[in-house]
RNA sequence: GGGCCGUUAGCUCAAUUGGUAGAGCUGCGGACUUUUAAUCCGUAGGUUCCGGGUUCGAGCCCCGGGCGGCCCA
């Protein structure tokens, strides 16, 4: 660092704190001290420390010599005596202890001089306990490893979410829970990985780059190609991509990748999300829904090693066994206290919205009508996973119609604490078919809807070259962490999209 | 897109009817060789999100804007 010129930042307007701690810095380089190290002699993680001496008595010497290094989260000063609880990776911690009788009277004033709270710093010296039984190194020497210009938050009071989200990286020095949502995210995907990988499924990378956005309703996001002087989109689904993998012959194929929709953004809708897409030939909605949910389940299970996990909120959430399944068309039915089928009018389906003030958009259709008086009146209020079988047909364009009820399709929501988790279908693979829904949705795009699909030649060429019978499916794996930690998903996301200070 | 709420010190928050902007922690100076959000003494720290208006006087009232949260579409 030593070798760079001083901040841009002016320093008559920088906070005192701030100030004050860049002066440190640039008096620590004046004197030759170099506050940046590249290499420090560690030769024990604060863990390895903890694990070795975890049972020593108050007021012990082991005579062993390590050099430790860490954040610094906590300090005392005292005349001769000085303390610091020094944090690492992992949230381990680990107390350092500063004698005036150790390291001398020089180390001892540089150590108050020049360290501050969230400084990083190693230590050598002897592992003790200290009078009170703490677990310490007792230092012969200390150096900086990394002096912090800004200086914490108070530890004591919990951040402002908006702070939390834009600068993860202190959230995550703090709270050791935002640390645990990282690597609990990490254990499920990696559990997603393996359950597939155990049941023969291959792993690919299909284009986010896409000409035409397709496999889902959603608004795309829209950039440009230089080299190909080519607007393209961001993908809203992989799922024709993955089919084309099925029609070459990867029978069982699976991604996890990020989807990106130009749409709202709230407790549980993020531009940028994860989603896990997975298909198999010879597959049905039937199987495909049971393997969704041996892998909820597998996964719930390597994060937390229960089917039963808890939540934020302290309540507990039954995964575990088999889960129950209702058809959309029949809750709905007993929900109205009247039958609705495939053939109930839009006139009386606008009727039953009406009577419950339940404000609809005009052009809806049938297979729409039904999913927003499903969606208000069934579906936000069912808690436990609930599979919900036999959407309609014409809101389901890549899905195979129902092989006995026409008009229905053979497509499952799967719901959790309320929320859509993930989706499944028997495929449709007739191309005659398929190019027919698809000219209807394109023919409606044209109409002026924004959300219906564009027709993707090269997708129905490669129907034509046949696809097997199969079953396919999409789950989002920041709901999925959302469903097994009850936390939003601006807190299952990493560093969510936020608008620019 | 609409409605409501919020925005004040590094952090978390106060501020009565419109009348000198405060506290805790943090920081700075000092005391203390066993501290765990130590204790004690002293002390500093503000473009009250931005721009306009009303007023003798605005953190507070009015108008516009920014950012955020919640609810609705």
């Amino acid at each position: 660092m030593s070798e760079f010129p001083e901040p841009p930042m002016p320093e008559d307007d920088l906070p005192e704190q701030m100030r004050v701690r860049r002066e440190k810095r640039d008096r620590l380089i004046a004197d030759g001290v170099e506050p940046y190290p590249v290499e420090v002699p560690r030769t024990h993680t604060l863990g390895e420390i903890r694990a070795t001496y975890s049972d020593l008595p108050a007021d012990t010497s082991t005579g062993a010599e390590v050099g430790v290094t860490g954040r610094v989260m906590f300090m005392r000063n005292t005349g001769k005596l000085c303390f610091a609880t020094l944090r690492e990776g992992d949230g381990t911690e680990l107390q350092a202890m500063l004698s005036l009788a150790k390291v001398g009277q020089d180390a001892l004033t540089a150590w108050k001089a020049d360290v501050d709270l969230g400084d990083h710093v190693f230590v050598r010296g002897e592992v003790i306990t200290s009078k009170r039984g703490e677990l310490s190194v007792l230092a012969d020497e200390w150096r900086l490893t990394s002096k912090a210009l800004r200086p914490l938050p108070v530890a004591h009071k919990e951040l402002a979410e908006e702070t939390r989200i834009r600068q993860r990286y202190v959230d995550l020095i703090l709270r050791p829970k935002a640390r645990d949502v990282v690597r609990t995210r990490a254990n499920v995907t990696r559990a997603l990985r393996d359950s597939f990988h155990r049941r023969g499924y291959t792993e690919v990378e299909t284009p986010m780059l896409q000409t035409l956005h397709g496999g889902a309703s959603a608004r795309p996001f829209v950039t440009h190609s230089n080299a190909f002087d080519l607007d393209v989109y961001l993908r809203i689904a992989p799922e024709l991509y993955l089919k084309r993998c099925v029609v070459g012959g990867i029978e069982k194929v699976f991604e996890i990748n990020r989807n990106f929709r130009n749409e709202g953004s709230d407790s549980s809708h993020s531009p940028e999300f994860a989603m896990l897409e997975y298909y198999q030939a010879y597959a049905t909605y039937d199987t495909i829904g049971v393997l969704t949910r041996e892998i909820v389940q597998e996964a719930a299970e390597a994060a937390f090693g229960s089917q039963v996990v808890t939540l934020a909120d302290g309540t507990e959430y039954d995964l575990s066994g088999e889960w129950s399944a209702l058809t959309m068309y029949g809750s709905l039915s007993d929900a109205l206290g009247e039958e609705v089928t495939p053939d109930t009018s839009v006139e009386k389906l606008r009727a039953f919205a009406a009577a419950r003030e339940l404000e609809v958009d005009p052009k809806l259709g049938h297979g729409k009508l039904i999913e927003e008086l499903w969606e208000h009146l069934v579906g936000s209020k069912l808690h436990a996973p609930t599979f919900v079988r036999d959407f309609p047909l014409e809101t389901s364009p890549l899905t195979r119609e129902h092989r006995d009820q026409p008009g229905i399709a053979e497509k499952w929501d799967l719901y959790v604490r309320g929320f859509e988790l993930a989706t499944g279908y028997s495929e449709l693979v007739d191309p005659v078919v398929e190019r027919r829904r698809l000219t209807e949705q394109a023919k409606l795009a044209a109409g002026g809807d924004s959300e219906a699909m564009r027709l993707d030649e090269d997708f129905l060429r490669a129907l034509e070259y046949g696809m097997p019978p199969s079953g396919g499916a999409g789950m989002g794996v920041d709901r999925l962490l959302m469903a097994l930690t009850g936390l939003g998903i601006r807190d299952t996301i990493l560093f969510p999209l936020v608008r620019p200070e």
